[in-house]
DNA sequence: TCGTGGTTTTTGGTATACCATACGCCAGAC
DNA sequence: GTCTGGCGTATGGTATACCAAAAACCACGA
């Protein structure tokens, strides 16, 4: 009898399970609820227990242990020695500076694209923009804020350094869980618009130079907004 | 009896034992060596064995474990899952986009430089030049590649974005590891010292376009450097 | 000689027990 | 009443034993 490799067969029953490791599903749980409680929560139970944790998710405390240390690790929370785990909370500083770090590489991605873009990566961000400013009137300020950042995705796309994009990544998570982040959007949404338009305007012209520098004073206004009228807890 | 707060006296008797957890200490170790075999060793050993770094240091395998996570997160080591630790060569495109990020993050400190730039910092920066022209015949390439990324460290601490020198100290760290970085030097000293002259005369004249520009320049030129000459294994 | 099947070994993943220290509670002295 | 010191408890750190899957090895047969 002939045994076919696994790969050559359409089968592929694979997934079953999550075949992920327990650290690895820990990790996805601990993240997706910590970033909830920065949403419901209000002040409140800013500590992790390991042991209770471990009860809750039904693991032992190893890989429990683990995915806390990468959280750690990632900024999201503090491990103290026999002190206990606490749920960080960005500091406005803290905020100001993902913010400035994502103008850099956002605009670097800005030229590179330039160089770079496909011709489908600039129709896709035509596309953004203009669903963007047709929805106008419907759209909400949730809505906004995901299509704001898919917009900037794709430019960070469009500039094809992968590095760039998981800074970024990471930076954008971290937003995420910030409270008061619809404030980001506030009063934002008309100005934008034209920001975008103009933006894409600057990458079909490959115009490096005026990209960059849209993007740039962009996100870089976007700070200081943040900055003059954000009240980070 | 009046008891002084223990800040107030002069003993501070504290650094005992190096107060580090085993984790914390099996991670520098482990960083430490394999920054030193990415140097020496040539091909050999690329991978390593929990149970056989356990018994070398002395530790169980829980903290070194935690260690070993830690460095496949930063991207230094790759676990499997049973099959083993690998200890991870950049690619020649990974090395570039690392350039690339950091050239965005450096320009962008620059910029912040000739708003926030101490004069003391300015002079700090201006001396490093200029101590470098000096030594121009006698310098090492070696001297010179630390002297070359304390000057760039010193425009990113002028800028005063504790999120982007963070983020240039990965960068930095991994560009140690790579073996052939003496090529980053090659033929490119006498060019450098001209570039950061001109960079440190921007910071000092507050100009950040010029600044902002000439340091991504200056850097995006050691990537087209890389790019073009340099192989990686 | 080559391939084929099972068995042993290796290796990272997980569970669990124990350790050491920071904190809180409480009794006792002044 | 207040401060002090011991002692118990909570909690992260560490050691160790076991598990499962992958790889390596080996014997056997065509």
């Amino acid at each position: 009898m002939v045994t076919l490799p696994v790969s050559d067969t359409q089968l592929k029953i694979a997934p079953i399970g999550e075949g992920l490791s327990l650290k690895a599903r820990a990790y996805e749980a601990l993240k997706a609820a910590i970033l909830n409680m920065n949403i419901y929560a209000d002040e409140a139970e800013l500590r992790l227990d390991e042991r209770d944790l471990s009860a809750r998710f039904g693991v032992s405390r190893t890989p429990l242990r683990e995915a806390l240390a990468q959280l750690d690790q990632e900024g999201l929370v503090k491990i103290v020695a026999r002190r206990g785990i606490f749920i960080v909370r960005k500091t406005k500083g803290e905020i100001l500076e993902m913010i400035t770090v994502w103008a850099a590489l956002e605009s670097m991605a800005a030229r590179l694209a330039c160089r770079d873009a496909t011709q489908d990566e600039l129709a896709e961000l035509h596309t953004l923009v203009d669903k963007f400013s047709q929805d106008e009137v419907a759209r909400q300020m949730g809505e906004y804020s995901e299509a704001n950042i898919k917009f900037h995705q794709a430019i960070i796309r469009a500039g094809k350094c992968a590095l760039i994009g998981d800074i970024c990544n990471g930076l954008f998570f971290h937003m995420r869980a910030i409270r008061q982040r619809t404030i980001f959007e506030q009063d934002r949404a008309k100005r934008s618009i034209v920001d975008h338009t103009l933006i894409v305007e600057a990458l079909e012209a490959r115009d490096a130079e005026t990209a960059e520098r849209l993007v740039r004073e962009h996100t870089l206004r976007l700070r200081d907004h943040v900055e003059r009228y954000v009240r980070v807890d």
